[in-house]
RNA sequence: GCCACCAUCGUCUAGGGGCCUAGGACGCCGCCCUUUCAAGGCGGUGGCGCGGGUUCGAAUCCCGCUGGUGGUACCA
């Protein structure tokens, strides 16, 4: 089954409801099936689910396009894009479920079900809901059972009512009241269901519902709307899906699916279900209670769209090597189903933190200064439209911090002494390793080598300041420390004294040098 | 509760019966380099959940247990 799938050209979607901002599991979702689709030289498909009216939210759609464009994944059909097998939004195809869907009642896979929405409601639930009971944890399990006759409890979901009703009756019934449409589930026997990483999956039939197809139609409205499981199947086979990538919330809801596909007489694609991802404690589901979820916050926060591509890329799913960096071309070439794992992953940062520096350290300096713009912007040390001499002083302070920033946002309050005057300082500071009179010696003496230095450069300040160094019979680390708090007002800062004060100038270097020596000069 | 999936260093993972005295990466620790902090180089710490099988041999196969996660909606 797989070679003959395999032997047409491939084809995976990337099918995002819009409910909220695109997270890290969306994306990675995202990331995989691009990348297999290009993997196989196949097409790579975009489309959105929005067949919840009450979660839809609105800037749903252009935050995952922007994200995912961010993260260099593109699509070759969708919404924005058009393409053969559109429209590509669920909520443009209301017409297609309804004609199919219609047509599982006529071959006796569906039935109408009239029951209203709460007495459907009522009749689920006679388990229990997870959180409902208070603190169960151990205690439940102890306290109630023993020898209780508990009420017999139902499978699970819908009771069947409407299943019994006779077709003829059903018909008539649909032309005047409302109704959904809900699978007829074989009462008994199995299903077996393939999935490319866990192989064949077996669920008794008897215990999955008659789940719903087709929603209710509401009043107003021309068409009713689907639900995931009726509408899905319908767009992946009409939509010549091949592979289909997704997260393991759906591995309950394959057989619902692949009996589906038998029902309409249609062959059902590769399944793939991917692990979770993991909050960074490892309990439970990434949420936004245990920090950022969205694309966009980590972009925001200073990460680089191309160390979280990579990052996520690990998240779940390993090459034939020991590689860690892929650019996207080698992602590519390396992506297949097989190096995905199946066990969940905990989300921690500290490896994404460290291939951000990675991917930091590489840039060019103009990129990099191009990169740190907005959120030097954003902490008021560059206009918003930068003219050529502030863009000019961004890449002179960019070697100082591109081998030292884990984020791009660390960098404003790492250089805002190249900006402002250093805030005031302890003169204990500039005596942390000489005394206060070869403090005062150092700064004098470096005050006269800075006035007459020529050029006014790193390079030869270095070689000048050593020289005083060893006229003054110190060492390095003692002539250079009191300089850098003078020079940055902090006993910490990027980048060589040196190279600072021929970013500063030899007006504020003589400044800063001068106002530290009349800190000495008062005590 | 019921159903399903998963289970290797702290984390992400390699491993598909002998090549494993279990490899890599991040983190952590130490050393080196060094005008601070980093970066870089070198070294180290650290793991096959438990119990049964199968086999000459098991991290690798089977069963049970335990644990974790997911699902159980006219949400996706």
């Amino acid at each position: 089954m797989e070679e003959k799938v395999l032997a047409e050209r491939a084809r995976l979607r990337f099918a995002p409801s819009p409910t909220g901002y695109a997270h890290i599991g969306t994306a990675r979702t995202a990331l995989y099936n691009f990348l297999l689709a290009r993997h196989l030289g196949g097409d790579f498909i975009l489309r959105i689910e929005d067949t919840d009216r009450r979660r839809y939210m609105e800037e749903s759609v252009a935050d995952i396009v922007t994200s995912l464009h961010a993260l260099g994944i593109d699509w070759d059909e969708g919404p924005d894009k058009g393409g053969a097998y559109g429209p590509y939004r669920q909520s443009e195809r209301l017409p297609i479920y309804h004609e199919y869907l219609h047509r599982l009642i006529e071959t006796g896979h569906a039935y109408p079900c009239f029951c209203s929405g709460e007495k459907t409601a009522a009749s689920q639930h006679k388990g229990d809901k997870k959180g409902s009971d208070s603190a169960s944890g151990s205690g439940s399990a102890a306290s109630g059972s023993g020898s209780g006759s508990a009420p017999t409890p139902v499978a699970t979901g819908y009771d069947r009512t409407c299943r019994s009703i006779p077709p003829e009756e059903a018909r008539r019934r649909m032309e005047k009241e409302p109704y959904a449409i809900r699978f007829k589930m074989p009462l008994s026997g199995t299903t077996v269901a393939h999935d490319a990483l866990r192989g064949d999956i077996t669920f008794d039939n008897s215990l999955l519902d008659d789940h719903v197809l087709l929603k209710q139609k509401q009043p107003g409205e021309k068409w009713a709307w689907p639900t995931y499981h009726g509408a899905a199947p319908i767009d992946d086979h009409l939509m010549k899906i091949t592979h289909i990538v997704r997260g393991d919330e759906w591995l309950p809801s394959i057989p619902r699916h692949v009996l589906l596909f038998k029902a309409f007489g249609w062959e059902p694609p590769v399944f793939c279900h991917l692990p979770v991802i993991l909050s960074p404690s490892g309990k439970g589901k990434m949420a936004k209670r245990e920090g950022s979820t969205a694309v966009r916050e980590f972009l925001k926060a200073g990460y680089l769209p191309e160390a979280l591509r990579n990052f996520i890329l690990l998240l779940g799913w390993s090459g034939k090597n020991d590689q860690d960096i892929y650019s996207l071309e080698e992602a590519i070439a390396a992506f297949t189903m097989e190096g995905i794992s199946k066990s969940p992953a905990a989300f921690r940062t500290d490896k994404l933190d460290w291939l951000n520096g990675v991917y930091i350290r590489n840039l060019s300096t103009e990129e990099l200064a191009e990169r740190l713009a907005p959120y030097m912007q954003e902490a008021g040390l560059l206009k918003d439209p930068a003219d050529a001499g502030e863009r000019d002083y961004l890449k002179q302070i960019v070697p100082l911090i591109q081998e030292r920033i884990t984020l791009l946002s660390d960098t404003p309050e790492l250089v805002r002494f190249l900006y402002e005057e250093p805030p005031e300082y302890e003169a204990a500071l500039l005596m942390q390793k000489v005394s206060a009179e070869e403090a005062s010696r150092i700064l004098q003496t470096a005050l006269e080598v800075v006035a007459a230095a020529e050029p006014f450069t790193g390079e030869h300040l270095h070689a000048v300041l050593k020289e005083a160094a060893e006229r003054l019979g110190v060492k390095a680390g003692q002539m250079f420390l009191p300089l850098r708090v003078a020079v940055s007002g902090r006993p910490v800062s990027p980048g060589s004294v040196t190279d600072i004060m021929a970013i500063l100038g030899r007006d504020k270097t003589r400044a800063r040098l001068a106002k530290a020596l009349g800190k000495l000069g008062k005590l």
